[in-house]
DNA sequence: GTCTATACTGAGATAGAC
DNA sequence: GTCTATCTCAGTATAGAC
């Protein structure tokens, strides 16, 4: 692998776990080996180095929300896109450059986590809304809130489970949006409750 | 005010805007004008101002909270809660530190965290259970789930916030946290069941 | 308690040879 | 493209006088 590819992949690992500003050039080279000159090279300052490491942590992250937009029951889809394995003490490699003032105060090193969230939420309205027409949830939620509440849930997991350095309430979080997504449905013509439209 | 606790109130602010790690001894004394000597006087380390601030960030959380606990209606209490002002581009003094490394790589550093938010967790809990018991939510609901769900909704609505560098999405999770709580009342057969605008 | 001076390290580069 | 040397400044203290 040429030492470009090689920076851009430390690079992403490292704000993954430590963030932006906490990451130094230092860091990268002394994980991957890549001297000095090279880098220096490639990437004229962290910031473009880092700018090259996000965009590739994005498209990391995107097949996998893209399954939101697959064929199948929606609330399948959901359910499964919820419940997808995911490492909670982690967290989200994207959401968490949020938290990253270098990050935050750059409009720049903000775009693309920005453009992520707004393709994810896309993807969500979508599924949202066919899950309502096939009358798996009730028609009077509004799927542009709900699909940023559903992605919050995910958020904010991260965050209690790192606080706790447990991943339980990770599960807790989803779990318990399933439960409501659940009593969300319609209510359905059977021998309890009588159908309302 | 003695520089002791300016040092602290300044900790606090910075640690909220930029966290922890991206906060230097220098920022705190040219933001507060205490001088070198008192700062290192009264906390040794930057590490114990921080334990400090951190603390006493929590505590500003905790009251807050406590009106989960308060009387009245639980559905009501849960709303006013979850719709509390809050400035959603600041996001939460506590949370905030989850994604700080050096926080999160440091048990003393973390505890308060921890702790804020499993005090957070037994009210909302509590007020959970009240709910259930005036059939305001279903009883199939579990509430400790139930608990995460909604603190995480709110940690997540501030990630999401930030990143779109806009409070919108921030009212939107809260708006569809509320439609989904409302949806998962008990079905009531012989009342006109609701059908909200 | 507060001040000023000093010290050591790492962050984040730049320069120029190969 | 990669290497080594060098530079400047900020972060994080320590020392000792007042």
């Amino acid at each position: 692998m040429d030492s470009r590819q090689l920076l851009v992949d430390t690079m992403s690992e490292l704000m993954w776990e430590r963030g932006y500003a906490d990451t130094s050039p230092r860091h990268v080279r002394e994980r991957c080996g890549v001297g000095q000159g090279s880098m220096y090279h490639h990437f004229p300052t962290k910031r473009d180095l880092a700018l090259a490491a996000l965009e590739r942590n994005v498209a990391d992250l995107l097949p996998a929300a893209s399954e939101l937009d697959g064929p199948g029951d929606p609330m399948a889809r959901i359910e499964a896109y919820l419940m997808r394995p995911r490492d909670a003490l982690k967290g989200c490699k994207v959401g968490r450059m949020t938290q990253d003032p270098q990050v935050r105060e750059d409009p720049v090193l903000l775009a693309p986590v920005a453009r992520a969230f707004a393709q994810v939420h896309v993807s969500w309205v979508k599924v949202l809304r066919e899950a309502i027409a096939a009358r798996e949830l009730r028609d009077d939620l509004d799927p542009e809130h709900l699909a940023h509440t559903l992605m919050a849930v995910l958020q904010g997991g991260y965050v209690l489970a790192i606080a706790r350095q447990d991943p339980g309430p990770f599960d807790d979080v989803r779990a318990g949006v399933l439960g409501l997504l659940r009593a969300a449905a319609p209510s359905t013509p059977n021998h309890k409750n009588s159908r309302r439209n």
